[in-house]
DNA sequence: TATTAGCTAATAACGATTATCATTTAGGAA
DNA sequence: TTCCTAAATGATAATCGTTATTAGCTAATA
């Protein structure tokens, strides 16, 4: 996605589209990695090298507000970020502190379908937010 | 569960049954809200006003490293505690930060089962984390 | 009683995140 | 284009959940 398609995003949600939030954006979108604010901070700061760690937290903040950021939390002691695309899940390995998307129709389907015809009492469900724990080989 | 059965819980998991681990154990697991363990430690120093804070935290990762206590990560900011009964689900509200059980049978068979046929490449599957997230009415 | 290992209490330290605030900028109006 | 204003940014201080440290305590064993 080029820069005009992201400056478009923002806009469309209500953001201005400043350089620092086009910047954070990309950034997320590129990579695969899931990463911290500090490590998305560490790979803007080469292309844009007066960028401050607290923008790049605000800009998350706000990103994740309109919905085009996610926020992942496993058992580590930090928050990831996630840019949004479509709906998928994610596997995680504690020990090696290492996440990964897992993309899985099949199991998407089954378990929205699933709450097609169950409902549960005074809940109205908007998300589902699946990890799964085990041990990459 | 009277503290005779948590006392036999804990020596069975191989941790010495002290007054404090036995205080922890009992109190988390005679709550519904999922404390933290800020909150988990104001409920103990009523009835056991010397315990300090830190004597919590690690009590709570000695019970969670031998399987008697879970950490749920959620969007809030801080760690909340789950006594392990059986297996069961989270419900959770962010703008309220209410955090609720939910028992599934059918949802947990439905998944466990999916995952006997399908298997992840080089992902061996633990355990499964479901959080369904939205609004309590 | 002496020994020993493990546990606790008090508190300092840590680190991820948030708040503060002076300065700068984006984007609309003139 | 230039001006205006609300909003955003950058630098840094503060916050606060959590972890580390360590001296003293407790229980078990010989």
């Amino acid at each position: 996605m080029n820069k005009k398609d992201i400056i478009e995003k923002l806009n469309k949600s209500g953001l201005k589209a400043t350089h620092q939030r086009v910047a954070v954006l990309d950034a997320l979108m590129k990579t695969k990695t899931h990463p911290s604010a500090e490590e998305l901070y560490k790979t803007i700061l080469k292309q844009y090298p007066t960028i401050s760690l607290a923008t790049v937290y605000k800009t998350l903040e706000s990103l994740k507000e309109v919905g085009l950021v996610r926020a992942i939390k496993t058992d580590c002691d930090y928050v990831r970020y996630d840019a949004i695309t479509t709906n998928h899940f994610h596997l995680y390995h504690p020990e090696k502190n290492k996440l990964e998307d897992y993309y899985d129709n099949d199991l998407k389907n089954m378990i929205e379908n699933y709450f097609k015809n169950k409902k549960i009492d005074n809940f109205e469900l908007k998300e589902i937010n699946l990890q799964l724990i085990g041990e990459f080989k």
